[in-house]
DNA sequence: AAAACATTTCTACAGATGTAGAATATTTGT
DNA sequence: ACAAATATTCTACATCTGTAGAAATGTTTT
């Protein structure tokens, strides 16, 4: 399992959105998704889309005037690393102590009851 | 229950150095104490330190030549915001979709039981 | 009290990140 | 073929982060 570096706020973003749609996907339907959660003139997203593509995380294709990025990393991959290094950096590498720290910070009991549910049924 | 904004690394890193001692807690003890996981130039410390005085997470008072520290945040409300913000950035507030990820990133049987143990005696 | 020393504050700088205007290239309507 | 429209790439810049040398300040020793 490969290490990732994490991917700053405005690059996760746009991830994330690759992520969801089938690849490849274009600047425009990225910027359609994204203008639903805030506005960001075009050349920011390019820029943003460039650097991932620097850093491996995206592939893109050139179709006439537009560009078509495919995701290079897999979502589970990069969650999965992340959410290690997370729990190694503030926890010491504790889930419980990331548990009860959860607690504090206004879980529901929805949630909680959900988590110990996948855990009986040893989903995990 | 206030919002704090992220700390980079290196401020958290001596944080959780601060949090760990009595306060008020010398440069001397977190140069001490950081220099079994990494080396750096003393003024580097007291860069980090006194950014984190600037961002109201640390409070100082001078004792001679001695610059002493004393949290302004704790720990656990701190933890308690990071955790929810990564909760929230990485899985859209799923902590079942965390959870899953978790166990893709190898944490280990035991950690898992003992999540399990910690929810089903209703400790959170 | 001068010298030697320890500690802190200033200043600096390179690299990362968020943001976007200007310049350039591609497509399309006429 | 050309103008209008549109998408992409370049260039730019302010702020944040990691890092630390130089300068200033306070302490101890002789």
């Amino acid at each position: 399992m490969k290490e990732f570096h994490s991917l700053p706020d405005g690059e996760l973003e746009i991830m994330q959105i690759v992520w969801k749609n089938a690849p490849p996907v274009s600047r425009s339907i990225i910027e359609q998704a994204l203008s639903e959660r805030r506005k960001l003139a075009p050349s920011t997203i390019l820029t943003f889309l460039s650097r991932l593509c620097a850093r491996g995380f995206l592939g893109v294709t050139h179709e006439g005037r537009t560009n078509y990025y495919t995701p290079l990393v897999s979502q589970k991959d990069y969650l999965a690393g992340e959410s290690r290094r997370m729990l190694d950096r503030l926890y010491g590498g504790s889930l419980s102590a990331f548990a009860v720290s959860l607690s504090d910070s206004g879980v529901t009991k929805e949630e909680l009851a959900e988590l110990r549910a996948l855990l009986e049924e040893d989903a995990l």
